[in-house]
DNA sequence: GAAACTACTTAGAACCGATTAC
DNA sequence: GTAATCGGTTCTAAGTAGTTTC
């Protein structure tokens, strides 16, 4: 499928909003002296940016370094007289900032404003959420306004959280596109460049140093191309594993990619290096002996946090050789030294790249997702009972194996366990009136002809349909309450098996995805019931 | 060749409207 | 009618991997 040129992107820029200031009577106190001076409008919406997370319990204002992080950063914004007079956060008096917050919080949220409201982003959108190719290809982007301002609240662990993120103003953002792209009446465009190789629309660094852009949406072109191309070298990869494996016997560090963590992300994440201010997180080649005990001779446990400080703790089965190469490698080595000393990132890849069809430490995560869950629904299919199965119960055969597959990439999510398990009984209890429920009417069908044993049938059907939806819901919550089954379909999961499944099974598509989920694999639906990964 | 930078993908949390249970 | 729960979407941080710079 080969992307067509672009010639001419028409794009109005992203919508970059103009700060209002808060009305004169509202006040920072310090204690309970008013603060000296004026406060510059970067100062007064970083105070009214806390004011926000108070009003809403926000966790992270009990932290004493995100407190700090965000003090510092505040003091900076001060005059030199205000910063004479701020010296200490706990005097901060935030009182009049959160009545004020709360009284537009209730302005703002009756039927009349949020229509109001919904209308005016909707006409924004209109404007700056598209872009046009070649003067006809009307595609929408990802985002329509550049990120507001707020305080950085980061994955745990992170050592800059609470640290401000200052405005976006016009003069931070380039634009990529052709012809004329006014820039906002308060401000100037850092640039404007056209460059049809770069998919981006627009990009612009905060003072945080993070490099922010805007793409083209889920469903344009340059994305359903590059979502195509993923899943065809991963099933490439698929095609030539014996082959691959064969050759990789000397690389240690590809062993644990492909065997130790099948695509347990934390593990299969390559592990750039980082800089010191960033959380302690690591991958594949930065593993420390610290992460790796050694356990019988076919054994290891590792335990390490991985992306977005996701912990994973997990033993692994692996073969001998493996494990001596291992144990040789840590012998003399200190607990925070690297396992894997003499690779890095770029070592693994430029040998996974003379391989052959572009391959990366992440094709891997890729082709064993997808190959497990094509293989899941498959061996399901062998094990069907001879009962007719429902659509619910097909559904419950598909979603198991999405769990499946979350469990094995390690995606979680957090929950409240209280509350969840308080859930949970609630639906057993649920369960149990239906069955009941279900019972009865079992019981009144024996005494029922004609038009009411019809009736009465189609109660029952709809009812076991019904409990079976139910328990497909209890045994997410059971098995796996603190996994998400979403990230694996939104990126390892070669969408075709979905849609292959589907139609095997004769699933209506909007069963398993979501609008945006249909939308964004329009390219899988030729897929036939066939398919396989 | 290592570090820094850039462009893009992957990820969980937050949010929000719809549905369900009481 | 209200509160709890669910499910989908949006947001943006945190990765990967290629390229450029020194």
């Amino acid at each position: 499928m080969p992307l067509q040129q672009v010639r001419r992107l028409e794009y109005a820029g992203p919508y970059v909003p103009k700060y209002k200031p808060l009305p004169s009577t509202v006040k920072l106190l310090y204690g309970t002296a008013p603060v000296v001076g004026k406060l510059s409008d970067d100062a007064e919406e970083a105070v009214v940016n806390y004011g926000r997370l108070l009003e809403a319990k926000n966790k992270h204002i009990r932290k004493r370094t995100f407190n700090q992080n965000f003090f510092n950063d505040f003091r900076a914004l001060l005059t030199p007289r205000q910063r004479d007079q701020i010296r200490e956060f706990r005097k901060l008096n935030f009182g009049q900032i959160t009545v004020h917050l709360r009284r537009l919080k209730e302005a703002s949220s009756t039927p009349a404003e949020k229509k109001k409201r919904k209308e005016t982003n909707d006409q924004l959108k209109q404007r700056h959420g598209v872009c046009k190719k070649n003067g006809k290809v009307v595609e929408e982007l990802g985002v329509w306004m550049v990120e507001p301002s707020g305080i950085f609240i980061g994955r745990p662990d992170n050592p800059r959280h609470g640290r401000i993120k200052l405005r976006i103003r016009p003069s931070d953002v380039v634009v990529n596109c052709s012809g004329a792209c006014p820039p906002p009446p308060w401000g100037n465009w850092k640039a404007q460049i056209f460059d049809p190789s770069q998919a981006w629309v627009a990009k612009y660094t905060n003072n945080l140093k993070a490099i922010k852009y805007i793409f083209p949406g889920i469903d344009s072109s340059v994305r359903k191309h590059s979502d195509v191309a993923k899943f065809e070298v991963a099933q490439s990869l698929g095609r030539r594993i014996a082959g691959v494996r064969k050759t990789y016997e000397k690389l240690i560090a590809m062993r644990l990619i492909d065997n130790l963590g099948s695509p347990s992300t934390s593990l299969t994440e390559i592990g750039n290096e980082k800089g010191p201010d960033a959380a302690d997180t690591v991958g594949c080649t930065t593993l420390r002996k610290e992460h790796i005990s050694l356990k019988s001779r076919h054994k290891v446990c590792l335990d390490f946090k991985g992306k977005d400080s996701i912990r994973l703790k997990k033993e692994f089965e692996i073969s001998l050789p493996v494990f001596n190469a291992i144990s040789r490698n840590i012998r003399r080595k200190r607990e925070r030294d690297q396992v894997f000393d003499l690779i890095q990132a770029q070592t693994v890849n430029k040998y996974l790249k003379d391989l052959g069809d572009n391959y990366s430490a992440k094709v891997f995560r890729t082709f064993n997702a997808s190959k497990t869950f094509d293989d899941k629904l498959h061996m399901q299919k062998m094990r069907t009972p001879k009962k007719k199965l429902t659509i619910a119960d097909k559904l419950f055969i598909y979603k198991k194996a999405n769990l499946a597959i979350a469990k094995l990439c390690n995606h979680q999510k957090t929950v409240n366990t209280k509350l969840a398990m308080r859930a949970l009984g609630g639906q057993k209890l649920n369960r149990q009136k239906k069955q009941d429920k279900l019972r009865i009417l079992k019981e009144k069908l024996k005494g029922k002809v004609g038009i009411q044993k019809l009736l009465c049938q189609r109660q029952i059907s709809k009812l076991e349909e019904n409990i079976k939806e139910l328990e497909t819901r209890i045994y997410l919550k059971d098995e796996g309450m603190e996994y998400a089954l979403g990230t694996s379909q939104a990126n390892y999961l070669d969408p075709r098996i979905t849609v292959a499944w589907c139609k095997r099974n004769k699933v209506p598509l909007e069963k398993v995805w979501s609008a945006n989920q249909r939308k964004k694999y329009v390219w899988a639906n030729k897929a036939t019931s066939q398919f396989r990964f």
